[in-house]
DNA sequence: GAGAGAGATGTTATAACATAACATTCCTTA
DNA sequence: TAAGGAATGTTATGTTATAACATCTCTCTC
């Protein structure tokens, strides 16, 4: 969970906003997908493919890792998800609406993963590759430190 | 292999470099580590553990996961090398003897590697932190597409 | 409403990546 | 030359991910 929001409200309309950006690209976004997107959900923390496995299962029903890795695989490509690389996790995309590439602050205490969309650090990167020659395809942005509530919290221990 | 240079001269320089380096900060760069080390700058394309576990076990003497693991470690924490956490690979680090953040820009193609030390992308990812309050302890910026050679390559076929 | 075909999921097995825990060796230095 | 730390060896296992093939399900067509 995350700083004083609305969490149900938050899964809630990420939801419904994954339905209704489904529906409207002719994809399916079938039970299995709906429950592993939810579970990403639960928190503003990344979640590894295998816990989702062990969410997922139950005595007399093992989902196995196909499952979840086709189900995850479809949500990335649709936007719904980011995969963390350097955790080797996956966290809901704030803003499926519209492609954008992922800048994620993750805080080492509590995990939280925070999403920024800034023009100044796409065209910074644009700069240095078109410096190069280089064709971008894909960005991956991943900052590691302390986020603004753990930094206060540290300060009052 | 890269783009004609002298390799040789290159994975040389890369070499004393290191010892220099390490003498200096009274670290070890035992044989293991530099064999490890002149793997890794075999070309310019990150290369897998396991691949380097393959190449550094012979007929009568199988090298064992952790023995690389450590050494890639100690790679790491001297900034010898870069860990590339979409490729779960190592390349080695161009310019060790400055502290600094690893933009990489990676050619899906040919799989070479490029560094750069842009301030400007850092002082955008900077900026940022500071407006979410939140305090920066690392920076992995991975970029993937195709180098300037390969895009030339793909023209002319 | 039977059959074809695509898309999704289930199942088995294994590949690929990484580390814990403990034993041994090697290197320095007092 | 013994003690202690650093490095490496060894065994086992934990974690992450995918290949290959079987089955199911839905929709569309005839």
């Amino acid at each position: 969970m995350d700083h004083e929001h609305n969490h149900d409200a938050c899964i809630e309309q990420a939801l419904s906003s994954a339905d209704e950006i489904c529906a409207r690209r002719g994809v399916r976004l079938t039970p299995m997908r709906r429950k592993v997107l939810e579970r990403i959900w639960q928190s503003h923390e990344a979640i590894k493919a295998y816990d989702l496995i062990g969410q997922l299962s139950s005595a007399d029903r093992t989902v196995k890792p196909p499952t979840v890795y086709r189900a995850l695989d479809f949500l990335l490509e649709q936007g719904l998800i980011h995969r963390i690389e350097s955790l080797n996790g996956f966290v809901g995309c704030d803003r499926p609406q519209k492609a954008h590439q992922s800048q994620l602050f993750i805080c080492r205490d509590c995990g939280h993963v925070s999403e920024c969309g800034d023009e100044g650090i796409r065209r910074a990167l644009d700069r240095e590759a078109a410096r190069q020659g280089f064709h971008t395809e894909a960005r991956i942005v991943e900052v590691r430190g302390l986020c603004a509530r753990c930094q206060d919290r540290a300060a009052h221990a």
